[in-house]
DNA sequence: ATATAACTAGGGGAAACCCCTAAAATATGA
DNA sequence: TCATATTTTAGGGGTTTCCCCTAGTTATAT
């Protein structure tokens, strides 16, 4: 038997979703909150297999109830429900542990599918949504990829001594892997950040990591 | 008209393409290429809007070949085909630059769409590769989870010093802008690396970065 | 063949790092 | 609520690292 509590503030959609699972003969509802602490403080004294949660939450937003409960209960499968297909909605809870997120005009089949889903483990997402997010990423690539063409022309040797740099290794300890002098390590932490128009180690640091310079 | 070239090894498999597409009265195929190279040295002397590009090429794999078309000819709409469903590889031609990605045993009806998808810029992926995109994502979402919640306690002092470093700000600089003694913000430094367990500057900025600490 | 870039290295000064102490302000917990 | 812990503040003083400048030698490419 599969345990779900149901986190939204409208008590439509409560019951409708409730009338929904009721027909599955192997979900049960055990429990109905409206807000969000109402979802923390429901937890402290019942067990559930899942909890279907609005992003919209009064007094606390999804996005916390989803942290907060899986910091403390970190069995508990989240599968988040919104109205809106919005990246950074979709973006935020998913990195706070939620397992699946679909939308409110979701069908009944597909319901119950997405919380069998999410029960075994596995994460489910709603077409829409899947949509949404993987043009996120496609973002993301080309926003990276632009930034790397822009500082290519780093030679061999200061590649190897950047790495070693990011390795938190000294000066000295680069110097000495390096077979070189010290003087030579510095030389080529100058050019490095002449090349990556950086104003100091930590730059150059953020930006080596930021444009993926190494491997 | 769209002008397509087809770069696979099978030519069975480019001769099933060229006669689907064939069919259809606003796509041209106007170059079949059987390796990496070929590719490279037939977009010296012909223009095209879309490649379909197998990734597992010979003497020069399709990965590569993304690369290079992308670098010199920009405006190439780069669809992927490949036999397999493989993360790594589709994260990898994505990144550089592809715009789309379909198995081989994609029918003719999603080919025609992907083909038309592609060449408005959009990018398409067959299900099954959505699916194997979002598993990726997914772990990879796990992954810095765990790392986050590794080093939690950084005051907001101590966070406020450590966004400074990381924008290349000297300590003289960040005592200015906090208003507070440059001996306060080292001792701010000190902590940071006592509590993050780095050894200087570069690991501070690797850390924060990677565990994302900060925001 | 001859620039251009890469690798090497040193001098000098500034900045960061490291050990310490220490007081006031806040938070936390029992 | 009161004691304890953490945070924020700040300094002294010495060591190391970092950063800038110059400069010679070797690859690399056009």
């Amino acid at each position: 038997m599969i345990k779900i509590a149901i986190a939204d503030d409208h008590t439509m959609f409560v019951d409708g979703i409730e009338s929904i699972l009721q027909k599955e003969d192997d979900m049960e509802v055990v429990g109905r909150c409206f807000d969000g602490e109402e979802v923390i403080h429901f937890l402290k004294s019942n067990t559930i297999d899942i909890l279907l949660l609005d992003v919209n939450l009064p007094k606390m937003n999804g996005i916390e109830v989803c942290e907060k409960t899986l910091a403390k209960y970190p069995n508990v499968k989240i599968l988040a429900i919104s109205m809106f297909n919005e990246e950074s909605y979709v973006s935020e809870i998913l990195n706070k542990g939620a397992l699946g997120y679909i939308l409110k005009n979701t069908g009944r089949v597909e319901l119950i599918k997405a919380i069998k889903t999410v029960n075994t483990g596995k994460s489910y997402f709603s077409k829409e949504v899947t949509q949404t997010i993987m043009n996120g990423l496609l973002k993301q690539r080309k926003k990276s990829q632009n930034k790397k063409a822009f500082y290519p022309k780093i030679s061999k040797r200061e590649k190897e001594v950047l790495a070693l740099i990011i390795q938190e290794h000294t000066t000295q300890e680069i110097a000495g892997k390096l077979f070189i002098s010290l003087k030579t390590v510095e030389s080529h932490r100058s050019s490095l950040l002449a090349k990556m128009n950086a104003r100091n180690t930590a730059g150059l640091v953020r930006i080596a990591l930021e444009h993926k310079m190494l491997e």
